[in-house]
DNA sequence: ATATTATATAAGTCAAAGCTTATACTCTAT
DNA sequence: ATAGAGTATAAGCTTTGACTTATATAATAT
């Protein structure tokens, strides 16, 4: 169903901009469904950590992503609060989900106790 | 309504790098409805021609546009055969008519033989 | 307190993006 | 054939983006 969210230009501009990157498009399809930690998605994409957070920052400072600390991680789930959201999720949606590449990503999914 | 349509991942990255930039996504909002020349645009956003010019040709390269050529005008209209038609709808249609930009870029729509 | 693990930030590098100016191409009119 | 208008392309400049390595911060465990 189509959502009737509309926003201005310049915010729908900001939300693409922090997902037209590969790596930021594929960790918003992913936490789309699920929680996961820096360290998991290091493992995940094969991106030095400094490069996964800044990632992660970026999307943050979008709006598009929640960080939840427990312990000494941090977990990053999709803000469903977001003002972009509903584009968001029209975007994601277009994403098969056979893709090759996000199918490899979630293959190397680990546990949080990683090491 | 929502539409069924999916790709791969970098396909959708693609689209989005074409459409992530504000002149071009107003561009593309323009399109949506009519076909404009480049003298057109250069007026509309105030921008040198050349840069339009460039800003059409990653549209044309990502396949959203459409080039028609009559007489020394070259009009640009969606590609509505576009493999990312349904992305594309799907973003343009959360850009709010009312939006200050999109409605001063209209305001200085000319017609094609201007000067 | 110290060490260890997880994460963030800072600073530097390199490539890509978006503009500019200058020039080439294409069509029309004379 | 030449000139002029519309557009594209080339080359250069400047900013931004995505990484790197090094360091700082934060929480946990000893």
């Amino acid at each position: 169903m189509e959502t009737l969210s509309t926003q201005s230009a310049a915010d729908v501009t900001a939300c693409l901009k922090a997902v037209s990157d590969p790596t930021r498009l594929m960790m918003m399809k992913l936490v789309e469904t699920n929680e996961y930690c820096v360290c998991q998605f290091v493992k995940m994409f094969g991106m030095s950590q400094p490069a996964i957070s800044q990632h992660l920052r970026k999307l943050k400072q979008a709006g598009l992503l929640k960080e939840n600390r427990r312990g000494q991680w941090r977990f990053y789930s999709m803000n469903k609060e977001s003002s972009h959201i509903a584009l968001l999720l029209d975007i994601l949606g277009h994403i098969e989900d056979s893709d090759a590449q996000l199918q490899a990503v979630r293959a190397k999914e680990k546990p949080v106790d990683c090491f």
